[in-house]
DNA sequence: GCCAACGTTGGC
DNA sequence: GCCAACGTTGGC
C-alpha cells in the first residue's frame, strides 16, 4: 500500500464534488512524473490525501481511494477538450489516469500552514518550496499523522 | 496581481 | 544536446 497526495482546485473540482459524484476519473494531468505515478506506481486501494490548491486557505480536506486499473485519459483524444493532445494516439496513448473514489471529508481542513508548523509534516513534498507536482507520494507516517491531526 | 520555481519548447 | 524563452503553478 502506497499513500499519495492529490491536488485539485476547489473552484474546479473539490472534495465536495467528489463526495457528490462518489467516483471520478482523474483526467487532465499533463505532467510525466504525475502520469507515471498514476500509470505504474498506484495500486487499487491506495489512499490519497485530497488537497485543495489555489484555495483560501490551501490544505488537506479529506481522503480519496484509488479504484481500478490505469487507462488512457479520454480527454487527450477530444479535440474540443482543453486537455487535447494532438501528439497522442489511441494506439499509443501518452496520458494515463486512475479513478478516485470518495472516502471522507475532514470536519476541518488541515491547512498548509498547519502542515508547515508540524515538525514531521513539514517534511512533506507539498510543503517544499517550488513543488508544483499535482500528485506526490506520501510516506505512511505522514499520512497517519495528517489523519490524526485532522481527527479522522 | 505578483513572482519564484520549474517544466517544456524550439532554434541552433 | 544545449539553453534561452516562454508558459504554468500556486503560495502569498
Amino acid at each position: 500500500m502506497h499513500h499519495w497526495l492529490i491536488k485539485s482546485e476547489p473552484d474546479v473540482f473539490g472534495i465536495d464534488h467528489l463526495a457528490a459524484v462518489k467516483r471520478e476519473p482523474w483526467s487532465g494531468v499533463r505532467n510525466y512524473q504525475a502520469r507515471n505515478y498514476m500509470w505504474k506506481d498506484m495500486k487499487a486501494g491506495d489512499l490519497a490525501l485530497f488537497y485543495h490548491s489555489n484555495a483560501k486557505p490551501p490544505g488537506v480536506t479529506g481522503i480519496a481511494r484509488v479504484v481500478g486499473e490505469p487507462y488512457p485519459d479520454p480527454t487527450q483524444f477530444d479535440e474540443k477538450s482543453e486537455y487535447h493532445d494532438p501528439k497522442s494516439t489511441p494506439e499509443n496513448p501518452r496520458w494515463w489516469l486512475r479513478d478516485f473514489e470518495f472516502v471522507k471529508k475532514f470536519d476541518e481542513m488541515l491547512t498548509l500552514e498547519a502542515l508547515k508548523a508540524d515538525s514531521l509534516l513539514s517534511e512533506m513534498l507539498v510543503c517544499q518550496r517550488g513543488t508544483r507536482l499535482s500528485i506526490t507520494p506520501v510516506e505512511a507516517v505522514h499520512y497517519k499523522r495528517v489523519c490524526k491531526l485532522a481527527g479522522a
